[in-house]
DNA sequence: TGTTATATCGCACGATTGTGCTAAATTAGC
DNA sequence: GCTAATTTAGCACAATCGTGCGATATAACA
C-alpha cells in the first residue's frame, strides 16, 4: 500500500493548499498563518510548527504553483509533435488554463512578478526562477519552431517568447481586473495574427 | 501673488506625493502612515489628520497618478496631428515614460491592477476608472486612425487596443520583475511590427 | 493495550497597524 | 506683538502580525 505519507505531510499539504488560494487571490503577501489556519480549522501554532515559517510558506506555495502550471501546461503539450504543433498546443492550454483556473483565481507568476518587482530577498529570487524557468522552457519550443523552418528563421526567439508572454498578461490582466469576458478570445486570435505574421513574412 | 495654498495643502501634496512613492515600489498596500510620515520628518498623527484616513490617502494617490500619467503621456500626444501620427507619439511618449519613470517606480495602473483584481470595495472602483479613462482615449486615438484610412478599416479597435496595452504591460513585467533592459526596445519593435501587421493586411 | 513519539493547541511576547482625543506649536489677522 | 485659528505632535486603544514555549492530544509501535 506505500502509505509512506506521515500524517504531517497530509496537513502540510493541505495548508500549502490553502496558502496557494489565498494567494492567488490577495497576493502572496497576503498569506497569514492565521487565514491560513482558519481555512482547515486549524491553530494557528499548529500551522506554523508544520511549515517552520512564513516566509518557508510563501517559498512551498510558489513551488506548488510550478508544480501544478508545469503539469498543466507544460507537461501535456510536450507529447505533442515538435515545431509549430507543439507551440500551438502549449499557448491553446495555457489560455484555457487561464480561462478556467485564473478565472477565479489569478496567477501567481504574473501578480508575483508586480508584487515582488522591487523587492529582495529570497522570495523575489525564488519567483523568478520559477519563471525564467517557464520561459526557457518555451523558448526552447519556440527555437525548434524556428529551426523546423515553420516561421522565419531570421526572428528572434526572445523577442517572440516576450510578445508571446506579453499577450499572456495583458490578457489575464483584462479578465482579471476589466472583467472582460471576451479577454481570453482575443488573446487566442492575438497569437494567431502573431504567428501568421511571421509565417508570411518573408513568403510574398 | 495668489499664495491661496493654505500651508495645510503644501504638506497633503507632500504627503501624497510620498505615499505615491511608496505605492509605487511596493504596491497601493504598502501605504502606511508611519512610512509616510518618516518619509517627510512628520509625526504618524500628523498625517492622519492632513488625510483623513489610510484609504482617502490611497484614493489620493491614484487621483495624483492619474494626473501625472495623463500630463506625460496623453497631453503632450493631442498637439501631434490626427491619426497614427498622433497613436505612434502616444505609444513612443508611453515606452519613454516606461523607459524614465518607471525603471525606478513601477506603474499604479498595472500593478494596482493584479494587487486589486480580487478585491471589491470603492479603491478598486477608482483604480478601475482611471484604467478604463485611458484605456478609452486611447481607442478615440486608434478609432481616428481606422477611419483616417491608416490602417486596415476592418479592424476591431478594441483588439488593437487590448494588443497594444499587453505589449505594455509585459513590458513592464520584463523590465522590472525579470531587469531585462532590452525590454523598452522590443516593445517598440513590437508596435512597429504590430502597425505593420495591419497597414499591408488588405494591401497583398 | 501500554508506551513512546509526534503532531497540534493554548497562551504570551513584542511589534506594528489605523484611528480618536487632547495638548502643544505654529501660523494668520489685526 | 497679541490674539485667535489652524496645524501638528503625543499618547492611548484594540486588533493583528509572526514566533517561541509548555502542555495536551493523537498517532505509531511493542
Amino acid at each position: 500500500m506505500e502509505a509512506r505519507t506521515a500524517k504531517s505531510e497530509l496537513t502540510r499539504a493541505a495548508i500549502v493548499g490553502a496558502a496557494l488560494d489565498i494567494a492567488s487571490g490577495l497576493g502572496l503577501e497576503a498569506i497569514t498563518l492565521q487565514a491560513v489556519a482558519d481555512r482547515l480549522g486549524l491553530s494557528k501554532s499548529g500551522v506554523f510548527s508544520r511549515v517552520g515559517s512564513r516566509e518557508a510558506l510563501q517559498q512551498a506555495v510558489i513551488e506548488e504553483y510550478d508544480r501544478r502550471f508545469l503539469t498543466d501546461v507544460f507537461v501535456p503539450a510536450m507529447q505533442v509533435p515538435k515545431g509549430l504543433p507543439r507551440l500551438n498546443a502549449m499557448i491553446r492550454r495555457w489560455i484555457e488554463r487561464a480561462r478556467i483556473v485564473e478565472a477565479h483565481a489569478g496567477c501567481i507568476y504574473v501578480a508575483g512578478a508586480f508584487e515582488l518587482d522591487d523587492r529582495e530577498g529570497p522570495l523575489r529570487d525564488q519567483l523568478l526562477k520559477g519563471v525564467m524557468g517557464w520561459r526557457a522552457a518555451l523558448r526552447r519550443v519556440v527555437t525548434q519552431v524556428i529551426e523546423l523552418g515553420d516561421i522565419d528563421s531570421t526572428i528572434d526567439p526572445d523577442q517572440l517568447v516576450a510578445e508571446i508572454y506579453a499577450l499572456m498578461v495583458g490578457m489575464l490582466h483584462d479578465a482579471r481586473f476589466l472583467r472582460d469576458a471576451r479577454a481570453a478570445d482575443r488573446a487566442h486570435s492575438s497569437y494567431e495574427r502573431l504567428i501568421n505574421s511571421y509565417t508570411r513574412t518573408r513568403a510574398a
